[in-house]
DNA sequence: CATAAGTATTTTGTATACAATGTGATGGAG
DNA sequence: CTCCATCACATTGTATACAAAATACTTATG
């Protein structure tokens, strides 16, 4: 199951491999990425390593700074606050989308997987109970069938990723995440759009403030150097 | 007010150059955009160049393809029926959120936006209207006070952008975008946010059957090829 | 004449060398 | 002791050379 999927260039190999670096928190946010540094770990030269920088700086997992280079974002208040708030819309209303246009087998699976989810949490399992509900939110998106709006969530959920992983994030509360799955799920069922598209919108404003916590935590942390 | 604008790198320079020469449709949708003749034309190496590619493909006025190089995309029916869907729920929360946050001198502005894109219907003068019409947007977006809608605004607008220009597109009809965005801004006056996320959104969705028109021309004029 | 294989050419991918910029240390002046 | 200028070093920016892949063309073959 490990099997090493062969990509076509350099370049996109050592963007899945830094990918999954940022993701899995391998870098502390304000960070330096320096260049010289990835090609000796990767042993490539540094074309394809600032291709690659340029492309997760696509997603905003990198910024860049002229002459600088690039480095881990470090968010503000301002912008964790502004990141959630169009999370929230964008999953709402990919909430109310979905009950519009989900089929009866995208029902069918999104409850399996509040199901798994439920049994993972059941056996302490944070792994799998995570992956389980990111699994929920990705399929619920699906449901639109609005690649567009599939895409930013991807690309918004990465950035809020980014730090879930790291020190100082705050772990959320599953059994909350789990009842509130449950209601968008409910709604759904239901075809009830405008109910589900503020469940979600409620869900994701929820984390906010685990996220603001998290932040304050580190910043009084990282004020101390 | 031509100012060329000095930039610290010839990357970013090429980026800017590039960003132009798509956005007022130079290039013709589908059409590989090869490295040579870019560095030809700019009279730069071909490292800039790449790099400027990149930062056009991450907001998607390019697309690459690995080992075939980076073309103006070309888009289907279903992509831009999902993009115009997504902007008209962005737009949607821009207007709402505007209409509780914006300052009366921000109302100000949109007014005085609005009056000027009529006048300079009166007087014919189209490129002023849609410059107007551009910057009534980008306000109402700035009104909210999100930087992240802002952006988001931002990239979505170009994309559509990218085949306002071009041969194939339909031209809007000035004076009912106007009528429409009087309405927007009635309802932003009044603080009316659900009113307002209405009339955005009906109007993003009224653009797209422009657009659809413009690109079954395009498809059938290409096709014959 | 159509098709397919093989070769030539074009184009992108990668590595490396050099230039330009930014950072940090050093040392002197006040 | 503090501040500022200067210089050395580290790092990114750019150009160029070569490698690999894709495309176009030619030619042989049915």
């Amino acid at each position: 199951m490990t099997t090493r999927l062969d990509v076509p260039t350099v370049s996109q190999a050592a963007y899945e491999t830094l990918h999954r670096m940022i993701l899995s928190g391998q870098f502390v946010p304000g960070q330096w990425i320096k260049e010289r540094e990835i090609t000796e770990i990767l042993g490539i030269s540094r074309t394809p390593v600032r291709d690659a920088l340029r492309m997760l700086e696509r997603e905003r997992l990198l910024v860049s700074i002229p002459h600088r280079g690039f480095r881990i974002p470090v968010p503000t208040v301002k912008e964790l606050h502004d990141y959630y708030e169009l999370r929230a819309e964008l999953e709402g209303m990919a909430a109310r989308l979905a009950s519009e246009r989900a089929t009866d087998s995208d029902i069918q699976t999104l409850n399996n997987l509040w199901e798994s989810a439920q049994s993972s949490l059941l056996a302490h399992d944070v792994t799998t109970l995570a992956e389980r509900n990111d699994e929920f939110h990705r399929h619920l998106a699906a449901c639109t069938d609005n690649d567009e709006l599939v895409a930013s969530l991807l690309r918004l959920r990465a950035g809020i990723d980014l730090y879930r992983n790291l020190s100082w994030a705050q772990k959320p509360r599953p059994a909350h995440t789990l009842q509130q799955h449950q209601h968008i799920l409910f709604c759904v069922t239901n075809r009830n759009a405008l109910a589900a598209q503020e469940s979600a919108r409620v869900h994701i404003m929820d984390s906010l403030s685990i996220a603001l916590q998290g932040l304050a935590t580190f910043q009084s942390n990282s004020g101390a150097k």
